[in-house]
DNA sequence: CGGCCGGTGGTCAAATTTGACTACCTGAGG
DNA sequence: CCTCAGGTAGTCAAATTTGACCACCGGCCG
């Protein structure tokens, strides 16, 4: 359940076929770098490593137009999309996973169409809530405990949590107004770019 | 920069001197297998990661005390411990890190004194509202620029951060009116169990 | 024309994480 | 007394991530 495959399968999946360097290029593009530390090595890693599981199809390319080694193109295949949008759902769904996984599923929010998208992010508010009553319940100080500075431990999730189930709800509210061109509804990717120009891989922190 | 490196040295500094099975038991009874993914098999691979890199030294033990394997003590370093307080640092002045990097350092706050605390911490508030700042710059739209559903991410982004950012200020202003025992005040850890009993290992999700 | 800078496309070794698995001992129940 | 569940302590292979590095090409500057 990393966001790693579920990138590098959208990505491959928006171009149809698609190169490591084509997909590190719209990855940077999307500012994937700001945050999901994605690098670029892990990119041809999963590419490889989903074509040997049958996800994508690797085809051996011909130098290249612009310089450098020959390069290796990748295409979806039907499990492929199975396990993207497999991978998708969970990331909208799940409230216990990593940031950088429900990120990603935003960024690709709009593959799905807009009722199933509203269904499970309301899924999602509906666990966070659950967790959260979960916590207070577990958490709360009894007779004679004393969590110390622990506690600052809960209050930082629950904050986190608070804002994050926040955000879900406003989300779903502008999903249900009709934001957005959904899967269905037309060409949800008309008018955002893929990518333009390479990557920029100096100075990585 | 990972929250393991932080979680283990710091488990293994409060007790001087631990085996890996301790230091799992701590992690266990802190909870940290609910905010922090650190999986059995990390800690022991971080103890001989760090002791062979000096910040730790390993004694062999014999056959323990009740039943299984024989196991290892380790013990803190000078350089472990220097180790320790700059990972230390680094999570709670980095406002750009993983989550579980953060909690791990709120979990450790109180073996800072607390001016340095407090310090970190509103070095972290600065960095936030910096980045907000140049993120709502760099992703204001401009003419007849329409980043779709892509704002999203920066909307959930810039909640998420916001949330960090309360949290921190009210940690901030609890630290100031002398919340908790931190360092060179007493002993920060009175009161507050390292653990009891073992780990629950079934049903590893 | 020579050199070199930056973009292109990728490989590689080392570090880390993951999840399953082993092996031992103790105590309770039959 | 036997067995079996469960706690104790750790190993191992496979997957993944990280960060450094390589090789090639086009164009620009002097």
């Amino acid at each position: 359940m990393s966001a790693t495959r579920l990138l590098v399968l959208g990505a491959v999946r928006r171009h149809g076929r698609a190169h490591g360097y084509q997909v590190r290029a719209d990855l940077e593009y999307w500012g994937a770098h700001e945050w999901s530390s994605v690098k670029a090595g892990s990119i041809y890693h999963a590419l490889k490593q989903m074509a040997k599981q049958g996800l994508l199809v690797a085809h051996e390319v011909a130098p290249s137009t612009a310089g450098g080694p020959p390069r290796t193109e990748y295409e979806m295949t039907a499990a492929g999309d199975a396990e993207y949008f497999r991978l998708l759902r969970e990331a909208l769904r799940r409230h216990d996973e990593k940031i950088d996984f429900l990120t990603a599923g935003v960024g690709f929010l709009v593959d799905l169409p807009r009722a199933e998208a509203v269904a499970l992010l309301k899924e999602r508010v509906g666990a966070m809530e659950e967790w959260r009553a979960a916590v207070l319940q577990h958490y709360s100080p009894q007779e004679g405990e004393d969590y110390g500075h622990i506690g600052e431990i809960m209050r930082l999730w629950l904050h986190t949590a608070e804002a994050g189930a926040e955000w879900t709800r406003a989300l779903i509210a502008r999903l249900e107004a009709g934001a957005y061109v959904m899967a269905g509804e037309g060409d949800p990717w008309a008018g955002v770019e893929t990518s333009p120009g390479g990557p920029d891989d100096r100075n990585p922190s």
